[in-house]
DNA sequence: GCGCTTAACGTAAGCGATAACGATTGCCAA
DNA sequence: TTGGCAATCGTTATCGCTTACGTTAAGCGC
């Protein structure tokens, strides 16, 4: 009982029942205006039939589809732990939620993907949209919450507090006694990245430690950019003695290029990360870094865009969530380098 | 430039370039017969409106639609590592990818909500779906392939060998010196539950240990429903000296109860349990449990109704993947319990 | 019994896109 | 000059569904 033929429509449904299309409509959407019996014709031919209403016909029919639409670019941890949040916050909602997701990974389609699934799901299949990660500014017909959007981004978003989550990483390493802390950036078009800079900055000044350049590796949040700037980093002759990845995606592959070189961490090595990914407890050894509960992140966007698509959100459209910094194995005070 | 009015539709676009809907029809979708001007007006109208196709219309029109669908019920650890596989086994493929989840937990809209969401899909908007652990058996007008079908199932399914790892980990625990081993049984519709408790029984009999239906608790999968079972059978006299959860997830919740009981783990009691998800390795202890790929279920899903659907797929239509255990700090000797 | 309201339905016009089909043009051979 | 054939493009029906509107018939007071 796989693949029955076509599927079946409303009409075949007002056929068997005797009625008309709009009749079986009025029947499915409990609206007034239909006999007792006339309803319980129609409902034993969708019975009998198996007849669930076509959400693209309703969508395109109608401007309200109560969906919810989320469009993402790769799908990891990250968007996984975003994911749970936005279903938990339109749990019991009355709103679906639909996640749409292209195929290429890195291809040369890449570019405005977020823009294109957006205009290919709203004013149609959605009533809104959370983007996740865009590389661009998005515009639509219909509301739109951004998790992580870029620089300068006017449409309501929810971030967490990169600046204050970088000083704080930077400050604990420098507590330690770390002076040449490297740092490895994030795609500069976005607004964390800008801002997890920015933090490493602000901690490195206060300190009074001066800001060398030639620690500061151009990276994009892809784990693998990391590769050749940690490696360039620690081939140095006077190589830092702690580096600050600006995500632990990036900071995982500078654990790796350091155990290939031959250093150890914590001990010759400090290595941080942002984002508290779970597979940075699992590394070996564990990974300190920024918590900055992308659970919420999704679950405040989702309750953010539902608010927005009813029109009834008070707040202020770009909301700020507070991150934790995480110790673990993976920092510790620099080994003295001073000669006996 | 966020809320734009109303989405710009083909004939916005018709309009602005001079020409009929057909035309731009012609040159989105490339097809012969239009002059290089007018394909030039007709580009740059499409440029400066900004439009993109309807995903709504053009899947209504059309009978393909070159998106795939994933349909689940709830959204955890589980169901994101299925995900990854099924987008990379997606990827560069042409195919794009929706997945649908409905809102509520465990609501009373939940009984038959797999058939619902697939006939919503099917014939419209998807050319084909997965279903992530269906609660009943599932039909529709287009290709689908099941992770974890409901036992006795003819439609297209991937699946762990649920048997031979629950069998191997039973076979661990009697390997270790355990004799009274309790088992926290799954969703018994489901396939995979069935398979595992067959894997519990028959490896007891083979090692000539006889089954205590005492020992057997009946849970569904949810985590939750582990608690009051395992509390039952850790309160006993006689209680076991190993638990065996059907799930990670149930198999979690036993340590919490051991702790709560003061029970020491794997002291006092060892427990093992069965998918291997992540959590499981952050425990205290780790948890002994069988390793079944999620990543793999949903790449071979994934790519079995991608060869359906284009109509190309030779090999079986039910796949069988291979497990594997993973000993963690959770299973041990028992203690002995022959006075001096 | 008349006109009126009102419940209960059918009719038909789209939503945005596609594709079969027809209409128009230009061009070349006869 | 004209028939014929491509090439190019518009017209229109249609996908499954919703909804404004029209129609019918029953019910009501007078």
């Amino acid at each position: 009982m796989a693949e029955g033929g076509a599927p079946v429509t409303m009409s075949d449904v007002a056929r068997l029942a005797g009625v008309s299309t709009a009749t079986v409509s009025r029947v499915v959407n409990g609206r007034y205006g239909v006999s007792a019996g006339t309803i319980a014709q129609v409902r034993s031919a969708i019975e009998r039939l198996g007849y669930e209403s076509s959400l693209v016909a309703t969508s395109l029919r109608r401007s309200r589809t109560n969906v919810l639409g989320l469009v993402t670019h790769s799908f990891q941890s990250y968007t996984a732990e975003v994911l749970k949040g936005v279903m938990e916050a339109l749990a019991q909602s009355s709103f679906d939620l639909i996640i749409y997701a292209n195929s290429d990974l890195y291809g040369t389609y890449s570019e405005g993907w977020e823009q294109r699934h957006l205009t290919r799901l709203s004013g149609t299949l959605t009533d809104g949209c959370i983007v996740v990660t865009p590389w661009g500014e998005v515009r639509s017909s219909t509301p739109v919450v951004v998790i992580d959007p870029v620089r300068d981004s006017t449409v309501p978003s929810v971030t967490a507090d990169n600046l204050s989550g970088a000083t704080t990483v930077v400050e604990h390493l420098l507590g330690l006694g770390h002076r040449r802390i490297g740092f490895i950036a994030g795609r500069s078009s976005l607004a964390a990245a800008w801002s997890r800079e920015e933090g490493y900055r602000r901690a490195l000044t206060e300190a009074g430690v001066p800001v060398d350049p030639a620690l500061i590796g151009r990276g994009d949040f892809n784990p693998e950019s990391a590769v050749p700037l940690a490696r360039e980093l620690l081939e140095r002759a006077d190589r830092p003695t702690a580096i600050f990845a600006a995500s632990d995606g990036m900071a995982l592959k500078v654990l790796e290029v350091a155990k290939e070189l031959g250093l150890s961490v914590p001990g010759d090595l400090s290595v941080a990360g942002f984002d508290n990914i779970p597979e940075s407890a699992l590394a070996e050894p564990g990974l300190t870094t920024v918590d900055q509960s992308m659970y919420r992140l999704g679950y405040e966007a989702a309750h953010m865009l539902k608010s927005l698509v009813t029109g009834e959100w008070e707040g202020p459209r770009q909301i700020l969530l507070p991150t934790r910094l995480v110790v673990r194995g993976s920092t510790a005070p620099p080994r003295t380098t001073t000669r006996p």
